[in-house]
Formats: C-alpha cells, sequence, structure tokens
DNA sequence: GTCTATAATAAGATAGAC
DNA sequence: GTCTATCTTATTATAGAC
C-alpha cells in the first residue's frame, strides 16, 4: 500500500479509539513502519492528516438515508404499512452500516468520534452527511404525521441518532457493565428491531408482521 | 472557598469539555489563581484530580432509577396504567437530571464522556452507577412483558441512554447543524415526551392522557 | 520521497525554602 | 499549605543529506 494511505488507514484506526490528543505522530509512524517525517511530508500537519482521516473514513462507506429509500421506492409512503417498512429498513440497514464486521470499525468510529468532539473535519462533515440527512430524516415524518412540528421530527430521529451513537462510543463501557459480548451481533439485532418497533410505534404506524412479539 | 474544592469544580469544568489529555494542570492552576504544585499536594497527580472529579460529580446529583419509584411507589406497577407512568416519570426526571439549567454542565457531562472515554474512574462509576442503574431498568421491563428477553429488556432501556448520551456529548455539533437554540428548553421537553412516548408504545402500554398526541 | 538529526516547545512532576 | 525554581520527558515540527 502507498505510505500515504497506509498512513491514513493506520492513523484512523488510532485516533478513532483513542482520540486525537492522545495519538502522537510517533506512535502512528512507527506502527506503519515509515519515519517521523512521512507525516509532514505529506500531510503537512498532525491536524492535516486527522481530517484526512475523517474524509477518507466517510468516503468508503455510503450510509442509506430515508431520501434513498424514499426516491428509491416512492409507493412505500402511500400506506402506512409501507411506511412502517421504511423505518425498519432503515433502522436495520443503519444498524449494519454502522457494524458490519467485515467494515473497518474505526470508519464510522472516528466519525461518531468527530460528532461528540468536533474539529476542524466538521464543517465538511455537517455540510456533507449530517445536514442532508437529519433533513430527509425529518421531511420523512412530515409525511406520516403532517401535524408533527418541527421539534417532533427532531426528537424522533434523535431516537436512532442516539442508540447508534451510543453503541459505537460506549461499547468499551457497556461490556464493562454487561459482559465481553454484550455487543454481538445477536444482541445488535435485537436492539435494532427493538428501536424500529419503538419509532414506527410512535410515529403511530403498524407493526409489520416480523417485529410483532 | 477551599483550594482543594476550587481546584475540583473548576478543573472539571475543562475536564468535561476539552477531556482529560486535552486539559494542562497549568490551565488549571491558572484559571484556580493557584500555583501549579497545589494540584500535586492535594491530589498528587493530574489523574487522581480527574478521578476527584468524576466522584464529586456523581456524588452531588441524585439520579432517579425505576428501583426508587418501583419501591417508593410499588402500586403503579399493577396496573399498564401505572407502568406507563413510571416510564414517563423516569425519562421526563432524567432529562431533568441532565439538562436542569440550574446544575453546573460539566458534572453530568463528564460523567458522560467517561463513558466513552473510560479511564481509571470507570471500575468506581461502573459499580455505583451503571450496574445497579441498568439492572433496575431491566428488572422493570421483565415485569412489564415476562415473556421478554435479557436482550429485549437492554435495548429498551437503552433508548434513554442513547438519548441522554447524544444531548450531552453532542450539543455542539448538533447546534452546528440545526441552529444556536436547537436543544433549548422547549425543545429537550418536546424530546422528553417522544421518547417517553416511544418507550411505552415498545412495551407495548397504554399511553398516558398527556402523552397522547 | 525517505532518511537522520535536531530544534523548539510544552507537558507532568519534584525539591526545598518559607 | 503555598511558593519559586527546576528536572525529566515527550511532543510536534523542521533542516538538510541522500
Amino acid at each position: 500500500m502507498e505510505t500515504k494511505e497506509r498512513l491514513i488507514t493506520i492513523a484512523g484506526e488510532l485516533f478513532a479509539d483513542l482520540g486525537f490528543d492522545a495519538v502522537s505522530t510517533r506512535m502512528i509512524t512507527d506502527k506503519a513502519g515509515v519515519k517521523l517525517s512521512a507525516i509532514h511530508y505529506h500531510f503537512g500537519t498532525k491536524e492535516n492528516l486527522y481530517i484526512e482521516c475523517c474524509v477518507y473514513a466517510h468516503s468508503t462507506g455510503r450510509k442509506l438515508t430515508f431520501g434513498d429509500v424514499m426516491t428509491a421506492e416512492p409507493s412505500l409512503l402511500e400506506s402506512p404499512e409501507g411506511q412502517a417498512t421504511i423505518i425498519e429498513k432503515i433502522v436495520v440497514e443503519s444498524m449494519h452500516y454502522h457494524f458490519e464486521p467485515s467494515r473497518p470499525e474505526w470508519e464510522t468510529k472516528i466519525i461518531q468520534r468527530e460528532i461528540t468532539h468536533p474539529t476542524a473535519a466538521m464543517r465538511t462533515l455537517s455540510e456533507k452527511i449530517f445536514k442532508p440527512d437529519t433533513k430527509s430524516a425529518q421531511d420523512f415524518y412530515m409525511i406520516v404525521r403532517p401535524e408533527a412540528t418541527e421539534q417532533e421530527a427532531q426528537a424522533w430521529s434523535d431516537l436512532m441518532y442516539g442508540q447508534m451513537l451510543l453503541y459505537k462510543m460506549a461499547k468499551q463501557t457497556i461490556e464493562m457493565v454487561r459482559g465481553e459480548n454484550a455487543l454481538d451481533q445477536e444482541f445488535l439485532s435485537t436492539a435494532a428491531q427493538t428501536l424500529a418497533r419503538a419509532m414506527i410505534l410512535e410515529a403511530g404506524l403498524p407493526l409489520p408482521e416480523k417485529l410483532i412479539k
């Protein structure tokens, strides 16, 4: 792998786990098997490297949004059952996006870390990801419940954001409290279903067959 | 105020906002108007100071748990309506606990930060707060839905934990994306109601009067 | 592009006077 | 208990040879 890309993936992993401050440039270059000056040659500063890690992490994945589903299958919007299906789809897909074992964990974790500790990289992420993402979730809710306020729509979509944030950022703590395998695939699948049920029912929609307990 | 307590409150504020690594001991002592050596005299190390901040932050507040309500008003457990009332109470109280404007923000924020970036202070917090807290929420859910699995009960209570974490830790980002006053008291009140509705309905309970939209 | 060597700075911690 | 002065170490960044 090229030195530059090597540095990004290795630094990204470290940044995601330990945070910007706790990672030294030496730690990165040692692990990458290159010399310290490589960072400054390729990125200028440590901060630039961090920003490039965020940009890279974002560019690799493709997170499904309400907007995507609404344009791909607009007919689903026409019935309460279809609307409920959309919610289920998005929740399950989001959980996959964040916790698919084959995907390097740092790529989603560094974004979540950026959400809780925004740096210079946040401006880019905010415009490119969060604003459109939030907007489409909110638009969806307003279609389902046209009488709802903007605040209600936001609070509703926050149910999903909060859950993803919790499982991504508090993993270590949860495993400490509940045991080593607390967040295994089986649990995450249960959690996705529980979250989907909660969001569907809160929106006043009927539960799809497979979500009925 | 005593030097020792001064240091705890001022350091706590800085740690909560910036994180352990980003706060230097000189930053703390300068702001507190004391000399650098005061930290080492009173606490020995920077890490010890951090731990004492967490302990202090925990000891000041008293968070209402499911266990508290269940022992205080056991009769509520007997009907679905009473059970729904318990959920509503806990959610609203938790939101107050975390976002009451009169309470110093750092006291809850440093705990949330500890959840996402556990340090040596976590062992204490885990045993004293999280384990009993999680346990009582889970016990409650199993009373409401005895046929539920342990995982379902956990995923359900996570709805609340995720929400609190999101609004506490991602405040800056949310305000950047949605606007300056996105998390004002009015919104937080709406969010509490939305969360309570979602949790009550997911548990298969009837909505209390004042939560019906 | 990559290396070695080094500069410049800031950090946590300590010693000892008062 | 608090002060000044200092130590030790680790950090980011740079200069210049190859």
